[in-house]
RNA sequence: GGAGAGAUGGCCGAGAGGCUGAAGGCGGCGGUUUGCUAAACCGUUAUAGGGUUGAAAAGCUCUAUCGAGGGUUCGAAUCCCUCUCUCUCCGCCA
């Protein structure tokens, strides 16, 4: 969310910065300078009113205690109530209009992000590892993970529906080895420190983090509140998490953190839940696309003057772990278009994938500024001055673990259908170096 | 699921219809004293939103906020209703 003020003194900035993610400006801001006149004519209308009551509440409290009587000034006040509450009413609506167009504007972008409609504006940062080569036909994770028993797509299509996976034997080693292997790296090389969220969150979270109210179809929401009208928030709802960003970042809601700890530093392993609503027939085969997947994430929150810095580590620590792994990647500026909603900046890493012969996002790292942070209510106090200030929040996935899995699979597989296990994770394999076809599946 | 108790400022804790944004204590900040630290003493110490003065920093003023939302009343932290959360006991349960 943008700050009221900002949005009031920088209207031609915002409806600048609009044009550019391709968005409309007065769709979305629609008479945002009349709302914003009206609410504040009927806020200070309302006020004066209930001044004078108050006024004269305290005549009646005066007059009664030395006895006297007090009926005028009672009289009075009952007379003001009507049009106090019509004012009251008022002025609610007012806010109620100005706040809907308000969380519905994305953040602004960076002046640094390339302008652009869509993914195909992105802008290439770096690369990162020799692709590999092949003296046979490399075959995608589906066609592996089939041949050697460890990828199941079918029985999950039967036990839950399409956009599912079952992992068998070494598939499901291999995952649970690079959940480990993720959250030892964060925790023990890059200063994070670990937590284990609800897998559920309720409707505020998701508003904090940017989710709702405009993204709902995109959520999985548990049926257990009846009566829950979308867009409403509630404290005893509950979603299933589309990321770990929404408990994660959600935790100092509402709290003044101490200066002195920033930044904070946290990652967290979950699995996340996305509807993935109006992407029928794309990503069909494998498991690039599913409604269940795992992920490791990067959360941090900053101060304003430390979260580029910030970002540019926290999209290391990310690299890292595919540099570790020796898996091909290239780093993506995203351009205005393609950055998310609540997102100043964002860099897209992209693995390798030989076996579809193209790069494919594996981890998404953004700054959001002061954006979430104002949604979310999450504060500090600077040294020296008396006010509290919004923190900056940032986070990457560091990184998706199936698609990490399955660049694995991709990359590491021998002309026989074998996978090589990649270095760094043999230890997590108990040792294995080598996942081959076993019968049993 | 059943029965009960509770939720007040950064924290502890009073208040039980009117001058209470809220006693007292702790903590924080500023100061006095002091060779330094400590102690003592004095002062100060919430957030948000309007209006207004100012170039700004800031000031003045009003309004709201005692878990959330509604109600009663001239007036609600205080009375009533609903909800949420926490604690205790019983039941069930990984």
């Amino acid at each position: 969310m943008l700050d009221l003020g900002f949005v009031r003194t920088n209207l031609e900035l915002v409806e600048k910065k609009l044009r550019e993610r391709g968005q409309d400006p007065a769709a979305l801001l629609g008479d945002f300078r009349e709302l914003d006149l009206r609410r504040r004519e009927r806020i200070t209308e309302a006020e004066q009113l209930k001044a004078q009551r108050n006024k004269l509440t305290e005549e009646v409290a005066r007059l009664k205690k030395s006895g006297q009587d007090a009926s005028a000034p009672m009289d009075e006040t009952r007379a003001l109530k009507t049009r106090m509450d019509e004012l009251e009413t008022a002025a609610a609506e007012s806010e109620t209009e100005l706040r809907a167009i308000l969380t519905r504007i994305p953040n602004l972008t960076r002046d640094e992000v390339p302008v652009g409609s869509s993914e195909q504006q992105n802008v290439e940062v770096k690369r990162w590892g020799t692709i590999p080569e092949y003296s046979f036909q490399p075959k995608p994770h589906w066609e592996l993970g089939a041949q050697l028993g460890i990828l199941d797509l079918e029985r999950a299509a039967k036990i839950s529906g399409a956009r599912f996976a079952v992992y068998w034997g070494d598939g499901a080693k291999l995952e649970r080895a690079l959940i480990g292997f993720m959250l030892d790296l964060h925790t023990r090389e890059h200063g994070y420190t670990e937590v284990l969220p609800p897998f559920m969150v309720n409707s505020k979270s998701l508003f904090g983090t940017g989710q709702l109210p405009k993204f709902a179809e995109d959520l999985f929401r548990c049926t257990d509140a009846e009566g829950l009208v979308p867009g409403e928030y509630r404290d005893n709802d509950h979603w299933l998490i589309p990321t770990a960003e929404v408990p994660v970042t959600n935790l100092y809601r509402d709290e003044t953190l101490d200066e002195a700890k920033l930044p904070i530093l946290l990652t967290a392993y979950t699995p996340c839940f996305r509807s993935e609503a109006g992407s029928y027939g794309k990503d069909v085969r494998g498991i690039i696309r599913q409604h269940q997947f795992q992920k490791v994430e990067l959360v941090k929150f900053t101060r304003p003057e430390d979260s580029d810095v910030e970002h540019e580590k926290l999209t290391r620590n990310a690299e890292t772990i595919l540099e570790r792994l020796g898996l091909p990647y290239r780093r993506m500026l995203l351009c205005t278009g393609d950055t998310g909603f609540s997102s100043a900046k964002t860099f897209d890493l992209e693995v390798w994938l030989p076996g579809q012969n193209l790069y494919r996002e594996i981890s998404s790292c953004s700054n959001f500024d002061a954006f979430q942070a104002r949604r979310a209510n999450i504060r500090y106090k600077p040294k020296g001055q008396g006010k509290t200030a919004f923190v900056h929040t940032l986070n990457g996935s560091g990184l998706a673990v199936g698609r990490t899995w399955l660049a694995i699979l991709e990359n590491y597989q021998q002309a026989d259908g074998s996978v090589r296990v990649p270095d760094a994770l043999v230890p997590y394999m108990g040792g294995q170096r080598m996942i081959e076809s076993r019968a049993g599946a």
